[in-house]
RNA sequence: GGCUGGGUAGCUCAGAUGGUUAGAGCGGUGGAUUCAUAACCCACAGGUCGGCGGUUCGAUCCCGCCCCCAGCUACCA
């Protein structure tokens, strides 16, 4: 048994989530937080929401609330939507909770104290009118060189090239539209990760061969291209104040955190949350000191993420000289696209995890997700492949197998799994087809390939059909009842067998499926041995066919999404 | 612009350290079966493996150039 610590890359607190961000992030961490549990492993997955920052400042305005209101409500709304999905998290926190406070002022502290934090004077963009500093994509205007009318601080959309605020012809900014706004300096706290660059690298190779390409790839890029130093506090006002010896720090009494120097410290800030709530040791999970040596931690995350994870915070963690538990797997996802394009907020494209859940059970959208996460590249949604999810691999695949041995069992053997009978050749190829799937199966979900595990279920469930198919006890059962009730008895541990190995993937069907034979959900994780793992259910056990497992998705409720989600453009 | 990843069957995606017939699911066609959610099971798919050129006995997999999509480019998160 070992120590696995997950962490899902934290939603941002602007609103409730689409399933890009549940695909790519939350849902395969919850996918292998329940695996490992499965296997006996102890298990501590952790999340949060992100919410500091001028997005959040701004959504709060809009809302007309003030900011910690208006987190208050969106970390509830997260949380419930999230707990309605079925995630599993053992703590979902709070970035701007007390202990991450603690934390993040600690680490700047102890980073100065080591001499890697060094003040420095910036020039920003601030808005009389709206009375803050704008960060460059606040800030729009004519791009000097398309001529592009509404080109960003930081890029032209138009033709794409690079700008500065600066740059822009009558710049003007984005939150109020003022172009009463002026360069003023502003004096900032940076990070100095070339004085880390080496250690960085040292780390980033001793772990690299255990990340996929794509972690890897990008890791490297960002330390090839040369570390810079980086401002690490904003000129806001929500978010963590900065100190120097447990003080407010002269000059920065106006100024926080950097959401992005703050935001991962959470990972640690939210096990101390768990803490204080359950009473664990949360330094046994972070702290080399403290017992946290044995502890595998995997980061999941979106691609966009990557540099903060294998730059950006081993820089923290390495600064500080600190004994602090480090990622060991880090796997990444690319984006959900949405019909050509990107799921957005803004421009109300996609589905949301509150609307989804509006249509269907959270377990469709989670195997549809699974079973076609972006793991290689971009993937496309469509609602047609979204039904073909749902009524092939979910209703008649799966949900079918369940039902009709089931309901085979009460028609023709009294409700119980059946006694009598010897397994035969039919079944010793079950066992070792079985056997193969299980291997295969439990491999990749080790790995953390998320479609593969799909494909590797559905292969499983697709064995009980056949074997169904082959032995067909409906005609056994006029000749030979022993041979029949060991057909029977086969296919219910199948049941019985399906529903554990389901149960990360759509734990409320699998619970379902589990019930219908006589066990409790989640069961232990099999052994890849097909002969005792379909040789449990003692017999005399009572069976009973659950209500419809998965109901099909028709071809109107799919019409009817379409238009009201945009769908195809 | 630079860097990184991707461009494979109608659709969504696997895969190959270069070598006889490039795979899966869905869709489509044919067949078998009747226990079950008109479900399941079996068989069939010939796609210039983005384009052009090169290396090689041989490239979709290596090299060069180009095109397209995405990410990052450090003050969005």
């Amino acid at each position: 048994m070992a120590r696995i610590l997950i962490t899902s890359a934290l939603p941002y607190i602007n609103g409730v989530k689409h399933l890009g961000n549940l695909a790519g992030s939350m849902l395969p961490a919850d996918l292998h937080a329940r695996f490992r549990r499965a296997q006996g492993h102890e298990v501590l997955y952790v999340c949060a929401t992100d919410e500091h920052g001028t997005p959040a400042e701004l959504a709060a305005a809009e809302a007309g609330q003030d900011v910690r209101t208006y987190c208050d409500e969106q970390h509830l709304l997260q949380k419930s939507v999230g707990e309605a999905f079925g995630l599993s998290w053992d703590w979902f926190g709070r970035s701007s909770n007390p202990p991450n406070h603690r934390l993040t002022q600690h680490f700047a502290e102890r980073l100065e104290d080591r001499g890697l934090i060094e003040e420095r004077v910036d020039q920003m963009v601030y808005s009389i009118d709206d009375r803050r500093f704008l960060p460059d994509r606040y800030v729009e205007g004519t791009c000097p060189h398309c001529k592009h009318p509404k080109a960003r601080g930081d890029q032209c959309d138009n033709c794409g090239r690079l700008l500065d605020p600066t740059d822009l012809i009558e710049p003007y900014s984005v939150i109020s539209g003022s172009t009463n706004i002026e360069v003023r300096d502003t004096r900032h706290l940076y990070l100095l990760q070339t004085r880390l660059k080496d250690e960085i690298r040292a780390w980033v190779d001793s772990k690299a061969d255990a990340w996929p390409a794509l972690t890897r790839s990008i890791a490297y890029k960002h330390l090839d291209e040369g570390l810079i130093d980086r401002g690490i506090t904003r000129d806001l006002a929500w978010g963590i104040p900065v100190t120097r010896g447990g003080f407010p720090r002269p000059g920065f009494e106006d100024k926080v955190f950097y959401v992005w120097f703050d935001a991962p410290i959470e990972y640690i800030a939210a096990t101390v949350e768990w803490a204080d709530a359950t009473g664990g040791d949360w330094r046994r999970w972070w702290r080399l000191d403290a017992g946290a040596d044995d502890v595998a931690y995997v980061q999941v995350m979106g691609k966009d993420n990557v540099a903060f994870h294998t730059v950006s915070f081993p820089a923290t963690l390495i600064g500080s000289g600190e004994p602090w538990k480090q990622v060991d797997i880090l796997k990444a996802f690319n984006w959900l696209n949405w019909y050509g394009g990107k799921f957005s907020t803004s421009g109300k494209r996609g589905v949301f995890m509150d609307q989804a859940l509006e249509l269907l059970p959270a377990d469709a959208w989670r195997w549809y997700l699974t079973a076609n996460a972006p793991e290689g590249s971009d993937t496309a949604f469509t609602w047609e492949q979204f039904q073909t999810a749902v009524n092939k691999d979910l209703a008649d695949v799966f949900g079918n197998f369940v039902n009709r041995i089931v309901k085979f069992a009460e028609a023709k053997f009294d409700g119980v799994v059946p006694d009598g009978g010897e397994p035969g050749p039919i079944e010793q190829a079950l066992y070792a087809n079985v056997s193969a799937k299980l291997a295969e199966l439990t491999e990749a979900m080790e790995a953390l390939e998320v479609r593969k595990s799909a494909q590797a279920l559905r292969a499983l469930w697709v064995l009980g059909n056949e074997y169904l198919q082959e032995a067909a006890p409906w005609t056994a059962l006029k000749t030979d009842r022993d041979r029949a009730a060991v057909v029977v008895r086969t296919g219910l541990n199948l049941v019985a067998l399906f529903a554990r190995v389901a149960q990360p993937f759509i734990p409320e069907a699998a619970a379902k499926a589990a019930a219908a034979v006589g066990e409790a959900s989640p069961g232990a994780w099999p052994t890849p041995d097909g002969r005792a793992e379909l040789s449990r259910l003692e017999p005399g056990r009572a069976v009973a066919a659950a209500e419809v497992l998965f109901r099909k998705v028709e071809d109107a409720q799919i019409a009817e999404w379409t238009e009201r989600f945009g769908g195809a453009d």
